[in-house]
DNA sequence: CGGGGGATTGATGGGAATCAAGCGGCGTGG
DNA sequence: CCACGCCGCTTGATTCCCATCAATCCCCCG
């Protein structure tokens, strides 16, 4: 029980009160609160199907603005009002829930051209902090919702996106449900692997910006059978480490194995409204 | 591990092949293979926000056909062509996946107004069985698909859907990564009767159509522990049993402390989109 | 050099899985 | 009508995987 550190609590607590957008990352044209017209957002990358005009993309554009965060900073708070919807464009974030003791559930960890703001009603239904700085395109929940209507492919991109999420999640309770801590950790790996490559990178190294208390979150674990069961598949041969935050994935089919994934070719989905 | 049971998988496997649209309900004017226009679909009662007109309701319900089940029938199967999403019109139906060695993680129950295959891709992502007779409405993926664009509505209606199950899901990540078999059981019994109460059914009583077995592929645990943890909870006078599928919620507060929910008025969401 | 936070490793304990037995309702068939 | 057998549920005994507790290491940074 009991299994994640207060101290997250405490410290997302703190950092609530100084929630002050000061970024760092060179960026022209930028007003006081460090914001700035979103000059290239990444919609058309969005991880979904179809595609947007360039009308679409503008029009995108024009209600959207560019924003940067710190590591550690939140984007958004559960239970706070949902007023904005989030592209990533560079950088990591992880995406958590509470219980009131503390105990914390890593949803999920959000890349490039992921959305934040999505599972939410009149208020956000989870957390979202920075794990690495990070450049996000904002856009106002009502103005979205009004461009809805005049432009119904970004509907059907919402619910492409949702989709693939909802089946992501899917997975997720497999993993956390009848899953054990080699065949979760298995799973996590070659996920972040096939991410990556489905980004269009290359090669067997992925860095995991995340901590292994966040990563034990995430796969309902603790860091210490996290830790222990990297080495464990270290000494396999399985992968090979560089620091806690590289990882060179040396036998993948082991992996898969080990991951039991349905899909031998594993995730992630691509819908297709 | 190996928490499913084997014969699981086996009694699917064989169902697939007498897979036979047999309905039993007493319907009008149905053809040969048990079909019938959908007459009185309900859409309109779609769990989601927003109402679409009668117009919208009337071009629905042009191409729908009505469809029935009996108890352990497979509505949809894993890995199959995805040509159809449903609405549960009566019944209750089991969602589940299967992992390659035959455990099962039931990712959640379908009541009337819920839909089944949405979180899919050109294949199912999931299997769907019903649990009581069933009558659903089914329509053709690819109609659907058309209608998106002569009718927006219908594409936000969806996308409000998978927005909700989407948080649905979140929370039953945390049940499964955090949360001990009292929680979860718990928490499990909470939603079940807020599910109820939703529907506009009165009273501290809810009937489980489902085994021990299904529960506990829910929520991560084995048949025996979900037996244990009812026993404690009637010991404790939280719940009274009227044989092992009627539960009788007596002391609500109770439950819902140890439920651990976030939001005091617990779950389900519903999005606003 | 000292301090702190994250990672690793070891020792121990506990909660749920597993193994096993018995109960009880229901449908079938004699 | 009743006996049998099956299946799902319950309960008990034991095991085991992972959480917990604790110590040390490592690296970065002041």
């Amino acid at each position: 029980m009991k299994a994640s550190t207060d101290q997250v609590l405490k410290q997302s607590r703190v950092q609530r009160l100084e929630q002050t957008p000061t970024s760092e990352l060179p960026r022209p044209s930028r007003n006081a609160r460090g914001e700035s017209p979103c000059a290239a957002c990444p919609v058309r990358d969005m991880n979904v199907c179809g595609a947007l005009t360039d009308t679409d993309l503008a029009t995108m554009n024009a209600i959207s603005t560019d924003k940067t965060f710190e590591r550690d900073q939140t984007l958004i708070w559960e239970g706070e009002a949902a007023g904005e919807f989030f592209i990533v464009s560079e950088g990591v974030a992880k995406v958590f829930k509470l219980l009131p003791d503390g105990r914390r559930q890593i949803t999920g960890f959000l890349y490039p051209s992921d959305i934040v703001g999505l599972a939410s009603n009149e208020r956000y239904a989870y957390t979202a902090q920075a794990l690495t700085p990070m450049r996000v395109c904002r856009f106002p929940r009502s103005k979205v919702l009004e461009l809805f209507d005049e432009m119904p492919v970004l509907c059907r991109k919402v619910c492409c996106v949702a989709s693939n999420e909802l089946a992501a999640a899917q997975d997720q309770m497999v993993l956390l449900g009848r899953k054990n801590a080699a065949e979760r950790l298995a799973s996590f790996l070659l996920l972040l692997l096939r991410r990556k490559h489905l980004r269009g990178e290359e090669g067997q190294a992925i860095d995991t910006p995340m901590t292994r208390a966040e990563i034990a979150d995430h796969l309902g674990l603790t860091t210490e059978t996290v830790s222990r069961t990297v080495t464990q598949f270290r000494k396999l041969g399985h992968i090979e480490l560089d620091g806690p935050h590289h990882i060179l994935v040396r036998d993948e089919p082991a992996l898969a194995d080990l991951a039991a994934f349905d899909d031998p070719d594993g995730l992630p989905h691509t819908a297709s409204f």
